[in-house]
RNA sequence: GCGCAGGUGGCGGAGUGGUCAAUCGCAGCAGACUGUAAAUCUGUCGCCCAUUGGGCUACGGGGGUUCGAAUCCCUCCCUGCGCA
């Protein structure tokens, strides 16, 4: 059968880290990449001849919120999501998975998916307690049922619906129906959950080559196991066994050893195929990333912080709001040579985000993206030219050194 | 000039004898954000110390009543509307 994707690695190292190329339909990604979040088929704010000068390589949209909106029928209607969106480039849909976290265990609640506080735990008490929370989302053995926030009414996701609507919508690469996890969850919990992604990797990849769509169509399965090292590498075992085009890695994070979760993850995952590390590019993260062998990444950081006001620069995060950059008549960061900073001062800039004039949000979510899209294409580089640790060395000791007000 | 309605923190606007340094919104200031519930959310927001807490000055100016006033009375100033 046509395989839908090709992957190839030309660069092996330091650690786990490796360079290449994944060819899809629409095109190559040079890996390492950094793909960016369009959840709506349409990276906010910004219009995809943009993207392309930034130099992102690929977009990642969301099945849960096109089938809500405007449902994938649609998207079909409309010739799928390359063509109604007018991105030429290689494209990639999250199943939904995502969803079952932040819809649910998520809801209401300000807990985030990394940890960052490693002495402070808090494991969810027991599961009947938290259930009188309002959820989006309730899950059981065969899939879960999302209630809409539009219009209320409850939408029943399997595996095999992800899937289907997943080739309605017609991305290049496409995600396993999984359950991300809070990293508040007991590890009993975790492990429950851990055994229903691995059904649902199955079903997933079984829809999924029972179509026509899957010579067309690369579908990942995904990695769980929260932080736990046991379960991590049950997980890559039994997720790398089954006949997956590639991997996403998926779930909670302690912060601080997230690369060690990665690490256990990679070293069992079959080396010949790509890794895509789910919704990570915090900086720091991305060189981790990256030496521990994870190919793509995705995230909204760079968009959501710059509508945010916050920016990315070489020696760390500012706030453009803030009073001290009002008469700041430099770039955003004087070493970037994004559209932003090649046109405007921060002054300019904080003007704008402050009078809530909408090209402040976008010119930063422009300089965001294309901060990260180039810090990854640049490790790219250091990976193919051997000069991998130092450039992270002189990179992130720089950046965390933040002369600027945040780290 | 007469009549009526008003003058509250940067602005708008509550409060109409004690629990008021004064609801709330905006602006301001600071923070958060990792497969987008997010152009969102949180905190702060008279002044001076302080960890809870304490002190000071305040509701147009001045004067009264009262144990106690942003709130009641007198007076002056100012603003808007109406009539001359």
């Amino acid at each position: 059968m046509k395989k839908p994707l090709a992957f190839d690695i030309h660069t092996k190292g330091p650690g786990l880290a490796r360079a290449g190329v994944i060819r899809t339909p629409h095109g190559d990604i040079a890996t390492p990449a950094f793909i960016a979040v369009g959840t709506k088929a349409a990276v906010r704010g910004l219009t995809v001849d943009m993207l392309r000068d930034i130099g992102v390589e690929a977009v990642l949209a969301n099945t849960y919120h096109l089938y809500m909106q405007p449902g994938e029928a649609l998207v079909r209607t409309m010739g799928g999501l390359h063509e109604m969106m007018g991105w030429k480039g290689p494209t990639m849909t999250d199943s939904g998975g995502f969803q079952v976290f932040s819809l649910g265990a998520g809801y209401g609640t300000n807990v985030s998916k990394i940890l960052k506080d490693m002495t402070v735990r808090p494991l969810l008490k027991e599961r009947d307690e938290e259930a009188t929370k309002p959820r989006l989302v309730e899950i059981d053995h065969d899939g879960a049922a999302f209630k809409s926030p539009l219009d209320g009414i409850i939408h029943y996701i399997t595996p095999e619906r992800s899937i289907e609507i997943q080739h309605a919508i017609g991305a290049d690469i496409i995600f396993a129906f999984d359950e991300c996890t809070s990293p508040s969850e007991s590890k009993a919990y975790q492990r429950e959950a851990l055994d229903r992604t691995h059904r649902w990797g199955k079903r997933s990849l079984e829809y999924h080559l029972s179509r026509p769509e899957s010579e067309r169509q690369a579908l990942f399965g995904i990695v769980q196991g929260g932080r736990y090292e046991d379960l991590r590498k049950e997980s890559a075992t039994a997720i790398g066994a089954m006949d997956f085009d590639g991997f996403g890695i998926g779930g909670s994070f302690d912060k601080q050893d997230l690369h060690t979760a990665v690490r256990w993850v990679n070293e069992v995952l079959p080396e010949g195929k790509p890794r895509h590390l789910l919704g990570i590019g915090e900086p720091e993260d991305l060189f981790l990333g990256v030496e521990n062998g994870c190919d793509t990444f995705d995230c909204v950081a760079p968009t959501r912080l710059g509508r945010h006001g916050t920016l990315y620069t070489k020696d760390g995060k500012i706030h453009i709001s803030n009073t001290k950059y009002s008469a700041d008549i430099s770039p955003l960061d004087p070493d970037c040579d994004c559209y932003a900073c090649r046109n405007y001062t921060r002054a300019y800039i904080a003007h704008l985000y402050k009078s809530r004039e909408m090209l402040g949000p976008m010119l930063c979510s422009i300089h965001n993206l294309y901060f990260i899209v180039n810090l990854v294409k640049n490790m790219r580089q250091a990976l193919t030219d051997g000069t991998f640790l130092s450039y992270k060395k002189e990179f992130l000791g720089r950046y965390q050194a933040g002369k600027d007000d945040l780290k």
